[in-house]
RNA sequence: GGUCGGGUGGCCGAGUGGCUAGGCUCAGCUCUGCAAAAGCUGCUACAGCGGUUCGAAUCCGCUCCCGACCU
C-alpha cells in the first residue's frame, strides 16, 4: 500500500471508562463500516482472563473479526511496548482491506501509544527489574533516586518521586542500558499516515456508577467466582493484579466474605472508571459522545472522510 | 413522667481545656513499558443557645433529638 492511499485511512478510536459500553458501540460501528475491531483494553489480551474483564461474548466475537484479544497468556511478558508494536502491525494490515478501522479499550496509555507513538526502548531483562525492585523492598525509594541523581538527574526532576514503580523502571532502564533513561524519552511524534477520530464514550456519573454496579452482579451471575477460583494458583502474576480478581482472591483465602468482596469490586470498578476519565479527559483532545448515540458517531465519521 | 447513656464532617471513628486524629466515600490530578498498575492533592466537623475561661468538641446550665431502663 503507497502512502496516498494510507491518506484515506480512518482509525476510529472508541475509549471510555469501564461499563460505558464500547463493546456495545465498536460492534454496530464495526458492522456499519463492514470492518474489524483491534482491542485497545491491556486486560483482554489475555486467553485466560473473560469473565472478569468483560470480554466480548462468543457471538460478538464471531460477528466481527477481533484482533489483539485472547492473544497472550497471563505466564507471557506483555507490555505497552509489545502492544504498540502488535497494534501497529495490525491495524496497517486491516487497512489494506478496509477503509476504516476501529480500535476499541479503555487503557489510555495504549490508545496513546498508538494516536501519539511510543519511544522505542530496549528491551529491559526481567532480572533487572527485579533486582531493582528488590532494592525497592528492602530499602525504600532512597537509593533509586540517589542512582538517578548521579546518572539522570534530568529524569529525577520530572519524575514524581513517591511513585516508586517509576524510579525502578529509570533505574533499571539507566543501569541495564549505561545511558541515562531521559535519553531514551524523545517524545518523537511519529508521522501517522492514516487519519485517526478519537471518540470517548462517557456518561453522568450516576449512571456510569449504576451500571458499573449491574455489571459486577451480572459478572457473578455469569460464574466470575468460579474464573478466579481456576486463576487463584497464578494469583501472583502481574496479570492477576486486576479489579475482581484481587477482591475474589481473598474470598478464595477466606479473608473476606463474598458479599463484601462484591461491595469491593465495584468499588473499585468506580475508582478505575474515575482514573479513566481524568486521563482522557487530560490526554488529548476527544470528541465526547454519549454511548447511546451511535448514528452521531457515523455522522461524526463521514464528515471526515469527507475532507480526504 | 423519672433515671442513666449518647449526639463529632457524606459515612465510620479517636479525642476530657490550647498544636486542623485517622480511615472510607466523594471530587480533582500525574502518566512513554507489568497502566484494571503505581503515585499525588483536596473536603477544617464537633446538635442548638447561653455561660465559665486568655482559650471549649472537651467544663457548667437550659433546649432539642436518639437509645436503654424504670414508673
Amino acid at each position: 500500500m503507497n502512502a496516498k492511499d494510507i491518506a484515506n485511512k480512518l482509525l476510529v478510536v472508541v475509549g471510555g471508562p469501564t461499563g460505558v459500553g464500547k463493546t456495545a458501540v465498536s460492534i454496530p460501528l464495526a458492522q456499519h463500516y463492514k470492518t474489524e475491531i483491534v482491542n485497545a483494553d491491556s486486560r483482554q489480551v489475555y486467553k485466560e482472563l473473560n469473565i472478569g474483564v468483560a470480554k466480548p461474548s462468543a457471538e460478538q466475537l464471531t460477528s466481527i473479526p477481533h484482533h489483539l484479544i485472547s492473544h497472550v497468556s497471563i505466564h507471557d511478558h506483555y507490555s505497552a511496548g509489545h502492544y504498540t508494536t502488535d497494534a501497529l502491525n495490525i491495524i496497517y494490515t486491516l487497512f489494506a482491506r478496509h477503509d476504516v478501522v476501529i480500535l476499541s479499550g479503555g487503557t489510555g496509555l495504549y490508545i496513546k501509544s498508538i494516536i501519539e507513538g511510543f519511544d522505542a526502548m530496549p528491551d529491559i531483562p526481567v532480572e533487572v527489574t527485579t533486582h531493582w525492585t528488590k532494592v525497592w523492598e528492602l530499602e525504600g525509594t532512597f537509593p533509586l533516586i540517589r542512582i538517578l541523581e548521579e546518572v539522570d538527574p534530568d529524569y529525577l526532576a520530572i519524575v514524581d518521586q513517591s511513585n516508586y514503580s517509576r524510579l525502578i523502571r529509570a533505574v533499571s532502564v539507566c543501569k541495564f542500558t549505561g545511558k541515562p533513561f531521559s535519553s531514551f524519552r524523545l517524545g518523537s511524534q511519529p508521522e501517522r499516515l492514516f487519519s485517526i477520530v478519537p471518540i470517548v464514550l462517557d456518561l453522568p456519573r450516576k449512571d456510569l456508577y449504576q451500571r458499573i454496579n449491574d455489571r459486577v452482579l451480572e459478572m457473578m451471575k455469569l460464574g466470575f467466582l468460579d474464573e478466579a477460583k481456576q486463576l487463584y494458583p497464578f494469583k501472583n502474576l502481574k496479570a492477576l493484579q486486576t479489579v475482581g480478581y484481587k477482591e475474589l482472591f481473598e474470598v478464595i483465602e477466606g479473608l473476606s466474605a463474598l458479599d463484601e468482596a462484591i461491595l469491593k469490586i465495584q468499588q473499585s470498578t468506580r475508582n478505575y472508571a474515575k482514573r479513566q476519565l481524568t486521563w482522557f479527559r487530560n490526554q488529548g483532545r476527544w470528541h465526547t459522545m454519549d454511548p447511546e448515540d451511535i448514528s452521531g458517531m457515523i455522522v461524526l465519521i463521514d464528515a471526515l472522510r469527507k475532507h480526504k
